[in-house]
DNA sequence: TACAAACCTATTAGAATAATATGTTTATGA
DNA sequence: TCATAAACATATTATTCTAATAGGTTTGTA
């Protein structure tokens, strides 16, 4: 399941989608219209500067600002971005070691064809589509 | 993601799929088939007495059995019956709260979406289609 | 040069995971 | 009939993850 963590990477960058793109928004405002700790705001914003979803600028007049359109931010990409795992289960991810059993497991099929099913779904909604109210 | 739990329930399934129906398996073989702590196989196992899924005799001679046929026993069923959530996001499970911010909420349409794919996607597979060999 | 903002590091309470350990009860078959 | 094999029950544990909180440092601007 999808945590807060991802779930808040998503409020956020939909609030800064909704934001004028020229300017930098603090922090301190997205976490007070989304009512969301600004601590703990901070720890999920700094993986999406790290992935390069968004762009940080300090100092004061400073905040944060996107980078591309927002039809150029996958769903999968901003939750993968936090850390959240689209696939269903540990042997899928890439980090994985190759399983001895891989041969004889009866249930892989199933969960490679999930695995494309989740990726799809999630890479085929953008921002764009969850921010254009 | 699918933890081991739910795993190790649907490799538990199929081995009992894969014996003589009239007859009772003991879990200690199928732990030894399986190569899976034989203890923590019971927690697991219970679970799924618990949901009615299988039945278990006791005393010498006793074991577990699968009680329907196995295309009546969708995967999504058994995943669940071990307590692993399909729902991609907590405020989708049956128990959760009703959510104020669902009125206003850019993403539940999203989740729904994705957990009647889950849903109908792990439904539509059943011990039948994973034990056929 | 004060200030506002990003950025950095550490700590924590609580829950879940994946087990292990030690029994008790029940039914069979030798 | 009674030892035995099996399900069933309860408790404990180490490890990891989650969702925060706390306090500090650096940077840029008005």
């Amino acid at each position: 399941m999808i945590s807060t963590r991802g779930r808040y990477a998503l409020r956020l960058m939909i609030d800064l989608a909704m934001q004028d793109t020229d300017k930098y928004t603090p922090l301190k405002d997205i976490s007070k219209r989304q009512g969301i700790s600004e601590k703990y705001m901070e720890i999920i914003i700094k993986q999406l500067v790290k992935h390069k979803l968004i762009h940080g600028l300090r100092g004061k007049g400073g905040g944060y600002r996107l980078i591309r359109s927002t039809a150029d931010y996958p769903v999968g990409e901003i939750l993968e971005a936090v850390g959240e795992q689209l696939a269903p289960v540990s042997c899928l991810l890439p980090e994985a070691e190759p399983c001895d059993r891989e041969s004889v497991c009866p249930t892989i099929a199933m969960w490679k064809k999930f695995d494309k099913l989740s990726h799809d779904f999630f890479y085929g909604i953008t921002l764009a589509d969850l921010a254009e109210t």
